[in-house]
Formats: C-alpha cells, structure tokens, sequence
DNA sequence: CAAACTATCATTAGAAG
DNA sequence: ACTTCTAATGATAGTTT
C-alpha cells in the first residue's frame, strides 16, 4: 500500500520479497496486538519465514500452543462450524465486488444514455437501437426530468411572448426538430 | 487509525468494542491473506470472538491444524527459539520510542539553549544557572557556531572600516554588552 | 544491508441514514 | 444492529542515505 497500487501478486524479485515479507509481517504483529489489547480477545498467529529464520509467532510460543490446543479440543463439529470463517470471508468480498460492479453500470448506463440524447442532439436522429430494455427505464426517467424542464422553459417563453406581443421573431427557442419531437411526446 | 488517534487501550463500551473487533478482525485476515499471497509465505491465525460466535480462522481450519502440526512437531529447541520473536519484536519497538525520545530531547535541548541565550540577549544578563552538565556541552558548541559567525561579520566589518576611512560611527556592530562577552570568551 | 524518508494507498473511528 | 460515507490516521512501496 503505497507509492503505487498494489499488484496482488507473488513478487518474484527476491530482495525485494524480502523487504515486504518483514515489513508486513511487523504490521501484523502490531495490528494483531492492537486488536487484542483494544478488544481484549485471545488470538494467535504463526508466519513462516520462508528466509531461513523461524516463524514470526504471536503472543507468544506458550500462548500459541494454548490457542492451538483449544482448537485441537473443539468438538469435529464446531471446528466445521469454523470452517465457514474463511469461505464467508470470500462471500463478504464478492458480494462487495459485485456490488460495486453494480454502481459502476449503474454509473456507466447514465453516461451511455446522456451520450445518446447528445448524439441525437447534434445529428438530429434519434438513436436508440442500441439500449438495451434495461435501459430503457432510465431512459425513460432521463426523458421526462428533460421534458419537465422544457415544459417550464416552454411556459416561461409564452409568457415572455404575451409581454412582448411586438416580438415576432422569437429566435430563443431554436428550431430543433428532435427537440421538438421530445417536446411532442409529453404525456397528457 | 482515523478521526482519532486511537487509544492503545480496552475499548468498555461494549458495542463499540464489538464493531471494532470486527471491523478489525476483517482487515486482519484481509492482510494476512495478502501477505500470504505476495510472499508466498504459508500462516494460520486464530482469533477468538468474544460475541458468543466462534473464532476466526485462517486460510482455514484444516490449514491451521496443518499449521499447528507443524509447530508441536518442531523440537522443543526450535520452540524456545521461536520464543524470542515476541520478545524481539517488543525489543524492537522499545529501542525505536527511546531512539525517538532521545531525538525529541535533542531537540528540546536546543530549543532550551536558544531560548536561553535570546532571554541572555535581550536581558543583557547571561543566565546559565538552570542549565544541567549534559546541556553544557551543547551550549558550548552552540557558543562556538555564533563565535565563527561573529568572527566572520567582524572580520567583514573591519575590512569595510579599512576601505572606508571616513566611515567614524559603524552602527551595524551592536554594542550589546553580552556580545562582547561572547565574544570576549574567543579561544586563541 | 538496514534504517530513515516520503508520497501514496489502505484502514478505520465516528457520524449519519 | 447493519450500511455507507468521510475525515483522519496508519501502513508501506519505492527511494535515499
């Protein structure tokens, strides 16, 4: 986590795996000390160092062993029970995923929309071959958020036109022929 | 770590502890299995919940056991050995605090020795009397830097009064009586 | 090689819904 | 209690000494 964005991977240069394996490693101990000091909870770990020198191991050996031999106590069907920990630690990390994947074609299908409203501005043909029917929806949305605004514009217009009957050539509203389709589709 | 610099102690209320544990039990398995993955190093952690539900393991029960396995069939040298590692660790941490504090001293030593002699300028009355024997030493060689600074600007000066014979009255050489002591106090 | 630094990323304490 | 958000702290990859 820093300088750059963290490639998940095994890092082959040797050195350098060296440097980050200690590193880690020392934050794991302070964070695994912080969250037993803080939470008052028991935990152990044991990291190996694949460097020669022994396993990295907390609290301490003793502490280990007593942790160890709790679990090796545990009835068959708690330590299944267990089992879940990991594997729904998984699950908490797709779910997230995917609901972030969600947001981003959420944020993805906005933008696609208003660059077909834009297109169909500026060439005049509407162009909605391509949406999908889940688009439509917003689509739909989109459209009547544009049209309440050119119902408002349209209004205030009128009666800018009622105050000013001299004027004959009101170029304010320009001639747009897909506009003005949108303006024809308003609802009742 | 955010939006208060954390208090290294058992959090007692009691459903703030429970969301810290679990917020922070997540990040754990979270860098362990990182950790993991870039060094490709093999460890097991247990961390036991003390909300009724059972611990969390990692990578897996049958990991840990695997794990724990071999750790009881390591002989008992290779154990005591490993007993060092938290000691180290706590080592560690301890020298790094006193190789801080030993840094922030030195700096409020100097800090100490600049006020000093600022209140000695301004008073015109030097006043050493609360300095302790280690802080001597210090103000010695703070001494000698002003003394080689002085020198220098007198030397500067005399060269000026030399060029410029007219020149009677050289107010740029404050006639502070305490830097004339200072200066006064030159070794040969 | 290890310790110190630094720019950046990651984690999380607390708030808000 | 469970999310989501955010401001702030904590951790660290790369670099320097």
């Amino acid at each position: 986590m820093a300088k750059r964005k963290l490639r998940l991977t095994y890092i082959t240069n040797n050195s350098a795996r060296k440097t980050t394996d200690k590193k880690r490693k020392k934050g794991m101990m302070k964070k695994l000390s912080e969250l037993s000091t803080v939470c008052g909870i028991e935990a152990c770990a044991i990291i190996y160092s694949p460097f020669g020198s022994e396993p990295g191991v907390w609290p301490s050996p003793s502490g280990v062993e007593k942790e160890q031999k709790k679990f090796k106590n545990m009835p068959m069907i708690e330590k299944s029970r267990k089992t879940l920990s990991q594997e729904s630690y998984l699950r908490g990390m797709i779910s997230k995923a995917n609901k972030q994947l969600k947001r981003v074609r959420m944020q993805n299908c906005k933008k696609e929309l208003r660059a077909v409203m834009f297109q169909s501005l500026t060439t005049g043909i509407p162009q909605f071959q391509n949406l999908n029917l889940l688009d439509m929806g917003d689509l739909r949305w989109l459209i009547n958020q544009k049209l309440v605004e050119i119902d408002n514009k349209e209004k205030s217009l009128s009666n800018e036109v009622t105050k000013n009957q001299n004027q004959t050539d009101h170029n304010l509203m320009p001639k747009n022929s897909w506009t003005m389709n949108m303006v024809n589709l308003k609802p009742p």
